[in-house]
DNA sequence: TCCTAGTCAATACT
DNA sequence: AGTATTGACTAGGA
């Protein structure tokens, strides 16, 4: 991929991580960077020579929450790091399983691909071995970094780069040769980014021409404002998927209880309610209702003019999922986590998330986000109307 | 062409 | 040093 993007932490060429030690699976994706599909032969330690593709394929429904929620507390206890545990586990870097793990989204919303790391996951928190070969790697990198320190050290060199990351070098991608200046990165400030959550607000999908405004009112590149209205919809939707995950009691005892989510914007400015406004479970998948789902809930916070009272309180969520219901797991009850059985052994999932639970008593601040999603759902809807509006053919409507 | 899903990777935070 | 955040980018769908 000429960019940085695709090549992804596989690069990890000759690296200490990949190979080695027992049998780490290297999980390398397709060298070439045809990425995404065919590729792939990982041959999955214990199971049969099928790649993850075809475990993905096959995988029942896994639940999410309680994989990554294992994840975490076998990587605390055993002080490894999410770096790590990406780059030799998953093939994801750092910040991707940062993410990853605070904010997982629901086995049936996800595609395919997505899918691959949970499985991933799931495999790993399996394996009887899992932790110590991955400490062993820890060994190993710890090694060969004082190895590294110690002769750049005799050479005068300070080892700052030393990421023991394999790949870290941008070199690969100036082909020509010479290194393009990296540009550097774009940083919104404060001003701007409550300018865009603004525009957000009234108008979730701005037009060309509305994003062509803001972006020179706010100096921006419209790329930049493009870019931003993508990330903060794909955000703000995650935050939602989340609350589905754990109103549908998705948490595991020991848990809190706490969405780590939605924290707004930092408390400051003057706004009430802003922060994690939203967007709409617009959930297109296939087409069900317009995702309204969330059942009501006042909450103040009138700004922005937009009010939105009531709106089909439809169930959202999605539909049919595929083959779901699981056919074999049976857990071992309470924990998640080991059992092995089916192919995958997986621990059920809790599911869908019907959401529209009828309870959860509001919380607080839990209110806002409700009233500004539904408000922001509305826009979507809309944005959606209007767009079947102009088609002609009422069949070729979509909802 | 516009959108979403997934990621990367720089950098802000702890 | 490890983790969280976030602008940019790729792939793929319609």
């Amino acid at each position: 991929t000429g960019g940085s993007s695709g090549g992804s932490v596989n690069g990890l060429a000759g690296d200490p991580l990949a190979s080695q030690s027992s049998g780490l699976k290297p999980l390398s994706e397709d060298p070439s960077g045809g990425e995404s599909q065919p590729g792939t032969p990982l041959p999955i330690p214990g199971h049969s020579g099928l790649s993850i593709q075809e475990m993905v394929a096959m995988s029942p429904e896994l639940d999410t929450y309680a994989i990554t929620k294992k994840v975490k507390e076998v990587l605390t206890d055993n002080n490894l790091g999410q770096r790590l545990f990406g780059e030799t586990i998953l093939g994801l870097t750092q910040g991707s399983v940062s993410d990853l793990l605070a904010r997982p989204k629901p086995w049936h919303k996800l595609s395919l691909k997505g899918r691959e790391p949970f499985v991933r996951m799931q495999l790993w928190l399996q394996d009887p071995h899992s932790v110590e070969k991955l400490m062993d790697m820890k060994r190993l990198e710890k090694k060969a970094y004082m190895k590294r320190r110690l002769s750049s050290l005799s050479d005068g060199h300070s080892v700052d780069g030393v990421l023991p990351g394999p790949d870290y070098m941008q070199g690969s991608q100036s082909p020509g040769g010479q290194q393009q200046l990296k540009k550097p990165r774009v940083v919104l400030g404060p001003e701007e980014k409550e300018a865009l959550k603004k525009a957000y607000q009234q108008k979730p999908y701005p037009s060309p021409k509305t994003i062509e405004e803001l972006a020179s009112q706010l100096n921006l590149k419209t790329s930049t404002v493009i870019n931003w209205f993508h990330n903060y919809r794909s955000r703000i939707r995650r935050e939602l998927f989340i609350e589905e995950i754990q109103a549908a009691g998705g948490m595991g005892p020991g848990s809190e209880g706490g969405s780590p989510s939605l924290r707004g914007s930092k408390s400051g400015e003057g706004d009430s309610c802003d922060g994690t406004e939203s967007e709409g479970t617009v959930e297109t998948r296939q087409g069900l209702g317009l995702g309204v789902g969330l059942e009501d809930h006042r909450g103040a916070c009138k700004d922005q003019g937009m009010e939105v009272e009531s709106e089909a309180g439809g169930s959202n969520d999605s539909p049919a999922e595929m083959d779901c219901s699981a056919s074999g797991l049976a857990g071992p009850g309470s924990s998640c986590g080991q059992s092995g059985l089916g192919i995958f052994g997986l621990t059920e999932a809790s599911s869908t998330s019907s959401a529209s639970s009828t309870n959860v008593p509001a919380r607080n601040p839990r209110d806002n986000n409700l009233r500004k999603k539904k408000a922001a759902n509305l826009n979507n809807i809309i944005h959606r109307l209007e767009k079947a509006a102009s088609k002609e053919d009422p069949s070729e409507w979509e909802f």
